[in-house]
DNA sequence: TTTCATATCGAATAATTACTCAAAAGATAA
DNA sequence: TTATCTTTTGAGTAATTATTCGATATGAAA
C-alpha cells in the first residue's frame, strides 16, 4: 500500500483535482470519475479526501446586514478599531467554527504583506482553530512570536503549539517562549523572564506588528486549571476575588481590572497594554465565555474582536 | 412578490447563511431547514441561491505539482516573471473557467494594498470573467483605468466594460477610455489620442501598477472582427501578412513583432511596450489561442501569464 | 375590488452522493 | 515463498440533494 510520502503527494493532487471539478466547475462525480478514468466511488472518495484534508476552501462572499450591525454596533460601544462578526451553527460540536476561518483570514491579510512584520499569537482553542486555517504560502521574511508560555507544568514542551502550526504553513521563522504559562513562584517568574533570551523574545512580542489572543473564562475548569498551572483552591480564590477572565494568563475582574496578588504575580506570559495602539485582536465566542469577553472589553485588554453571532448579540444587548 | 430591494437583499443574507451553514458548517440541508425554520426545499433553493450568486466561493489550497511544474517551466523558457497554471475542466462551455478565478485572485491581491495602485485593464471574455468573480471589497483609493476603448464602431458605450464592473465591487473611480479600439483612419486615431482627456488617461494607463490583458487569436472570427472594427478582407490581409495575435488590438506575428502599414496604424489603445517593467499579465487558454500566446511570449508583450494545464503543456512541449 | 402575471411553496420523484461490506490487491515479515 | 495485516476497490444500498409540477399566494394593473 502507498504508505511512501510521494503516492500520498500523488494523491492529494488528485484529490485537489476531484474537488476542483466538483465544487468549482460543478462537475457531478459520474462526470469526474469519466474524466479521470476512475470509478464513481474513487471519485467521491478523492472529492471526501479534498475537504478531509481542506484542500478547497469554502468562504462566504457577502456581507450579511445582522452581522455588520452587530459589529458596528460593538466597535461603536467598545471603541474598538477592528470587529468582525460571524455566522453561527448553534449545533456544530467546533466551538471554533466561524471565529476560525474569519481569524484566520484576517491573519493571511498581514502575512500577505511583502514588508516584514511581526505576528504575535496567544494559545487556545480559537487560535488554534485559526492557525489550522490558514493557508500554505511562502513569506518567510515575517516572524512569528508567541505571547505565552509553550511548557507544561512539568517542563514539557507543547509541539501542537499554534506558532508551530502557522510557521509550517508560511514559512516564517518562529520564537516560542520557553517558559511556563504561570511560573510556581514570584520570585521564580522573575528568574526566568529575567533571561536574555526570554527577555528578547518578549521584546520582540511587544513590538509586534498584530496580536491574535483567546480570551478565557474562569469558571468551572478553565483551562489554566486543567493544564495544571493553577489549583483548584487557587481558582477558587481567583473566583473569589471576582474573576471574570484571562488573556494570556493575565486575570481580570468584571470591570477588566488585573487582579494583584493572586496568580497574575506569577505569569510569565507577555504583559498586556491597555488600549493597545497595535492590533491585538481578541477571538472568543460562546455563552460561557460572555463574561470574559465582556471584561476584556471593559478593561480595553483588547482593540479588536472576532465573535459569533450569538455572542455579538448578548455583547450588545 | 418581493420585488422590492429590501426584501431581495433579506434573501440573499438568508442564502448566505444556508450556503454558509452547508459548505462551511457542514450541515445537510435538512439541518439548515430545522436552525431556519424553513422547509426542506427552500433550504435547498437557498443554498442554490447562493451558489448562482456567488455568495460562497470556493478556492483550491494545495499547489499541484504538474501545474507548478508547468508554470516553471513557462517561466523559465519565457523569462516571465509571473505565471499560474490552473486546472481545466475540458468539457465545461466557460472558457474562462479556472483562468477566471485565479485572474480575480491574482486582481484581489493588489485590490488589498493600502497604499493607492493604479490598475489597468483590458477587454476580452478572460478579462470580463475576472472582474466577476472578484470579491466586493472597499478600496476606492485606488484607480482603475482602461487599456483599450470602450466605444463601438457605432459610437455607443459598451456598459459591460470590466473596468464597470469591477468598479462596482471596489468602489474605486473608474477611468474608460472613450475612444474606439480601432479608428476609421489613421488621422482620425491621430485626432482622437491627441484630445487631452484622453491623452491623461493613456498616460494613467501607462503608468498603471498592474495590467490584465486578453490574448486575442486573429483566426476564422476574432473579436475585432465580429465587433466591426475591422473588415473580413481586413483580417484577411493581416492573415496574408502572418498575424498571430493580438493584444488590445495591436497585431503581431508569430515572432510577435507588430505588424506595420494595417490596422495597426488605426489601433486606439493604449500602446504595447516590449519586455514591460511592471506586471502587464496576460489571461488567455485554449487550444485556438495556442499560436497568438506563443506569440504573444515571442514579442515579449506581456511579463505575467495565467493559463490553464492543457495550453500550458502545449506551450512546454 | 378583481384580474393577471409572476413568484413561491410543498409534494412527488429523479438524480446524485455517501456509506457499508466483502473481496481483492499490496505490503511486511517470517 | 507464504502467511498476515492493511488498504483499496467496486457493488449494493441508504441518504441526501435536485428537479418537476400543480397549487397557492402576492403584488401590480385595470
Amino acid at each position: 500500500m502507498p504508505r511512501d510520502p510521494k503516492s500520498d503527494r500523488l494523491r492529494l493532487d488528485d484529490a485537489a483535482r476531484a474537488g476542483w471539478l466538483y465544487y468549482v466547475a460543478q462537475n457531478t462525480q459520474d462526470e469526474i470519475a469519466a474524466k479521470m478514468n476512475i470509478s464513481r466511488q474513487s471519485a467521491q472518495r478523492l472529492v471526501a479526501l479534498a475537504m478531509r484534508e481542506r484542500l478547497v476552501k469554502f468562504r462566504l462572499d457577502h456581507p450579511i446586514a445582522r452581522c455588520m450591525e452587530l459589529a458596528q454596533a460593538i466597535r461603536d460601544r467598545h471603541g474598538l478599531s477592528f470587529c468582525e462578526v460571524t455566522l453561527v451553527d448553534p449545533t456544530s460540536d467546533n466551538p471554533a467554527l466561524g471565529i476560525a476561518e474569519v481569524a484566520a483570514a484576517e491573519m493571511e491579510k498581514y502575512l500577505k504583506s511583502e514588508p516584514p512584520i511581526v505576528m504575535a499569537l496567544g494559545t487556545g482553542r480559537e487560535i488554534r482553530g485559526a492557525v489550522d486555517q490558514v493557508s500554505r504560502m511562502t513569506c518567510p521574511q515575517h516572524k512569528i512570536v508567541s505571547l505565552v508560555g509553550s511548557l507544561a507544568p512539568d517542563g514539557s514542551a507543547n509541539v501542537n503549539d499554534p506558532i508551530t502550526v502557522i510557521g509550517d504553513a508560511t514559512g516564517a521563522p518562529r520564537h516560542p517562549l520557553a517558559v511556563p504559562v504561570v511560573a510556581t513562584s514570584k520570585e521564580e517568574r522573575d528568574i526566568i523572564c529575567a533571561q536574555i533570551p526570554i527577555r528578547r523574545n518578549i521584546a520582540l512580542a511587544q513590538s509586534a506588528d498584530v496580536a491574535f489572543v483567546g480570551i478565557g473564562e474562569l469558571n468551572d475548569a478553565p483551562p489554566l486549571l486543567t493544564d495544571g498551572f493553577i489549583t483548584r483552591r487557587e481558582l477558587q480564590e481567583l473566583q473569589a476575588a471576582g474573576a471574570a477572565g484571562e488573556i494570556l494568563g493575565w486575570v481580570f475582574d468584571d470591570r477588566g481590572r488585573l487582579l494583584h496578588g493572586l496568580t497574575n504575580d506569577r505569569v510569565a506570559s507577555v504583559p498586556l497594554s491597555p488600549t493597545p495602539a497595535r492590533p491585538f485582536i481578541g477571538v472568543a465566542r460562546g455563552p460561557n465565555k460572555l463574561r470574559a469577553i465582556r471584561a476584556a472589553l471593559a478593561g480595553r485588554w483588547v482593540s479588536g474582536l472576532i465573535t459569533d453571532e450569538t455572542t455579538a448579540a448578548a455583547l450588545t444587548a
